[in-house]
DNA sequence: GAGTTTGAAACT
DNA sequence: CAGTTTCAAACTC
């Protein structure tokens, strides 16, 4: 070390290029951002399954700086959850497009691609300049240990005197590239200077938030760097919400540790800090930056993860500063974890904080995040989806979610892990934009979630909360939509149905009408709510799947849970927290869910329901002549009375379902089968279920407001991942029609197309399976295909 | 924009 | 459960 140190001096001295620095060179070869450089589905599946060493490397200086833009995408860069970025795109970082693309990809994965873009683009040309000058700064300052290192002032004479050079000089284009602000500061002494807070700063992990504060005073930050987009909306953008997130993960972290100290992650924690310190309105990176703190510090702490496997490889001293400071990886794991929730809850928390720039009241939604926040770990850990339904939006939707083809949706449902990939040409996202610029890109995504948000499923309090943010979105935002995005914004026309039947596209979407329809007499819609409900009610009470999405997507055997449950069908939280893949890449295996009855289109029009929804004919279909370009019913792929072959989804469908009935398939098969089928279906199905949902029964939670009665097993329905539950629900109820009589009261909806068959068809697709699966009960199979079942 | 076609939803 | 009607989206002109 001495010896380093010495070098290190020399290096000073000498004032040679960092980059020659043999440590520079040493540390980024550490870089940890190739290594791990899988997707980011992986990474929220290894920081799920395996520990991870504690990670450290924060680069407050450069973010807390200013939190310009740059230091975000520093943040970015180092993200090395980013899944999409391949080999070539990372390399090619030190390119504007790059440095777009990638920033782009991690906000986007954060749902905020659209802001970010914006923002990237609005100082391309200065960013693109650094990213030239400082190349490898940007490569290895971002994803090495060192970029998110944050050192004192010892440290970084000790350890990284090039380091703290290459950040001073990092420093220094920071001020260049945020010239448009009038951030003036001199910026080795402010550096020390942040560096001396942050020493001073007895608790490690809260040094980071007053760092970022005093660091930007220190800088005497007059106005935003990006002012010129993010002035008004910074103030607003300090919310509760963030801090009651941070407050979580911080209490949560520590509690965890026993009060063990921690280094913030990276820059976004200081956007926390700042915005926490009410610094935020100060030009600490701009309005849609800083409203992607979550995302960004659960991006870190996902980075954490990531930077930490190279903990060991560094130097001794750095070591011992990492040892001091780390989170123990169970920390970080828990961040991790947190990850996908943090941006389900960055997604309401964009909303709320549309809204509230909005001018609109958010204290309940605040509220609102709280629990959610609280309840993260509840989802996760315990009540597995069922705490969801907690968040606006994500309730019953289910088709406004899957179904939607625009790619609204599945932007929201990869938001979370592809979002590059997955970004649309559309720009939708959930992101939180500010309203001076948003509105045309944000419209069909304003749209959607608010809909989303104004669906009638909702618990009382997600719904009154839903409220207020549709209408601070629909009051505003929702102004102009872009061509093309119709698709998100459902603008039925209904004339005759009020908007009370499966034929409104919307109240089949459950959603309310807005004011996009061109409806007439609609009652879909808030005012109307006991309408709206009951209504609703009753059409589920003919076909429970009534509002499940009509497409179901499934990964052969990838996308299981185990128990049957699709989770990339399912909602997006589930999808993202799985790492799920954008769906719209496995339209083969994506089916739907009935089936087309086409006679004329060939299902080659939208009048098809498969080739509307992008998926292929299957099984199900009753169509004739189909030409499905997405997969014909009688392709290649399938035969209708083919033997299946069993596949991993099928396996796992089979057990789960073979084990869940194992105990009570007696109990369910004679009594239950007898009764009517209303009665009958959510016997059957709450058993089938919650042997697999366990605590579930008791979540009453869960129920519907509206409707009390049906409290456990549609919210089942609701808050278990649709395709699973509803596909177990189906076939239950297929099976039970099949096997005694028709039961379902709507027993068309229900399954249709196999009864074309004469017998439970085997097929392929997850519903198939379980559907093949469920003969497995001797009472309630009449079928022969009984015997098939392995 | 009006009219037609289409197939799902609803009804009988 | 099959057949029919209703309905609204999709499509065409």
């Amino acid at each position: 070390m001495n010896v380093d140190e010495e070098e290190e001096e020399e290096v000073r001295q000498s004032k040679l290029n960092i980059w020659d620095s043999p440590v520079f060179n040493y540390i980024s070869n550490l870089s940890p951002i190739e290594p791990v450089k899988s997707g980011h589905n992986n990474h929220t599946f290894s920081s799920l399954t395996f520990a991870s060493p504690p990670s450290l490397f924060t680069s407050p200086q450069i973010s807390s700086f200013s939190e310009t833009r740059f230091a975000i995408r520093r943040h970015q860069f180092s993200d090395p959850s980013k899944p999409e970025s391949s080999q070539s795109e990372y390399e090619n970082k030190t390119s504007e497009g790059a440095q777009v693309a990638t920033q782009s990809e991690q906000l986007g994965c954060f749902n905020s691609g659209n802001s970010a873009r914006e923002v990237t683009n609005e100082s391309s040309t200065e960013n693109l300049e650094l990213a030239v000058e400082f190349p490898s700064t940007l490569k290895y300052d971002c994803g090495s240990p060192d970029g998110n290192f944050v050192p004192s002032d010892a440290v970084k004479a000790d350890v990284m005197p090039e380091l703290a050079s290459t950040e001073l000089s990092l420093v220094q284009f920071v001020a260049d590239d945020s010239k448009e602000g009038n951030c003036s500061f001199e910026r080795e002494e402010n550096l020390r200077g942040i560096c001396r807070v942050e020493e001073n700063n007895g608790m490690a992990g809260c040094s980071w938030v007053k760092v970022v504060s005093e660091s930007n005073n220190i800088f005497g930050l007059d106005s935003p760097i990006t002012g010129d987009h993010s002035d008004e909306q910074e103030p607003r953008m300090v919310d509760s919400g963030t801090i009651s997130f941070i407050s979580n993960v911080l209490d949560d972290n520590l509690n965890d540790l026993g009060k063990t100290e921690f280094v913030c992650p990276t820059g976004s924690c200081e956007q926390f800090g700042m915005r926490e310190s009410g610094v935020e309105s100060e030009g600490i990176g701009d309005t849609r930056e800083t409203d992607q703190t979550p995302a960004m510090l659960s991006s870190t702490l996902l980075n954490k993860l990531v930077v930490s496997d190279s903990c060991d490889l560094v130097d001794e001293k750095r070591q011992k500063y990492i040892k001091s400071n780390c989170k123990p990886s169970s920390q970080l794991h828990r961040g991790i974890r947190r990850r996908s929730l943090v941006f389900e809850r960055t997604e309401t928390h964009e909303r709320k904080s549309i809204c509230e720039s909005k001018g609109s009241s958010s204290g309940s939604i605040q509220s609102n995040y709280k629990v959610a926040s609280a309840d993260n770990d509840l989802v996760q850990n315990k009540n597995g989806p069922s705490s969801l339904s907690k968040l606006p939006g994500i309730g019953l939707h289910l088709n406004a979610l899957a179904n939607t083809n625009d790619g609204t949706i599945v932007k929201i449902e990869t938001r979370g892990s592809e979002s590059q990939q997955t970004s649309t040409p559309k720009m939708i996202s959930n992101t939180s934009l500010t309203s001076d610029e948003v509105p045309q890109d944000i419209c069909s995504s304003d749209n959607t979630l608010e809909r989303a948000l104004v669906t009638w499923d909702d618990e009382a309090q997600v719904l009154e909360n839903a409220y207020q943010t549709s209408e601070c979105l629909v009051g505003e935002e929702r102004k102009s939509e872009p061509v093309g995005e119709s698709l998100a914004c459902k603008r039925c026309n209904c004339k005759r149905s009020k908007c009370l039947k499966l034929y409104c596209e919307c109240f089949a979407a459950g959603l309310y009408c807005v004011e996009p329809c061109s409806c007439q007499d609609c009652l879909n819609k808030p005012i109307h709510e006991n309408t709206v409900l009951e209504t609703r009610k009753q059409i589920e009470s003919r076909n429970p799947l009534a509002f499940a999405p009509k497409v179901i997507r499934s990964v052969d055997g990838v996308g299981e849970f185990g128990n049957g449950f699709s989770y990339e069908s399912w909602h997006p939280f589930l999808a993202r927290r799985y790492g799920e893949d954008d769906t719209k890449a496995t339209p083969a295996s994506a089916r739907h869910k009935r089936g087309c009855n086409c006679r004329k289109s060939g299902c080659l029009k939208k009048y098809c329901e498969c080739f509307q929804g992008g998926v292929g004919c299957s099984l199900s279909c009753r169509c004739m002549g189909c030409k499905n370009t997405f997969g014909q019913k009688d392709g290649t792929e399938e035969t209708e009375f083919d033997e299946p072959k069993p596949e991993t989804y099928e396996k796992l469908v089979m057990d789960v379902s073979l084990e869940t009935f194992k105990d009570q398939d007696l109990l369910i098969t004679s009594s239950e089968i007898s009764r009517p089928p209303n009665e009958q279906q959510p016997n059957l199905i709450r058993k089938i279920l919650l042997p697999s949902l366990p605590s579930v029964e008791s979540s009453h939670q869960f129920g519907n407001r509206e409707n009390p009665e049906k409290t456990t097993l549609e919210s089942h329905l609701q808050m278990i991942p649709e395709d699973g539950t509803l596909e177990t629900l189906e076939s239950s109820c297929q099976q039970t029609s099949s096997g005694v009589k028709s039961t379902s009261p709507n027993s068309k909806r229900v399954s249709p197309p196999y009864r074309e068959f004469g017998s439970l068809t085997a097929r392929r697709s997850g519903r198939k399976l379980i559907l093949r699966s469920i003969p497995a009960f001797p009472q309630l199979s009449t079928d022969h295909e009984s015997s098939d079942f392995p």
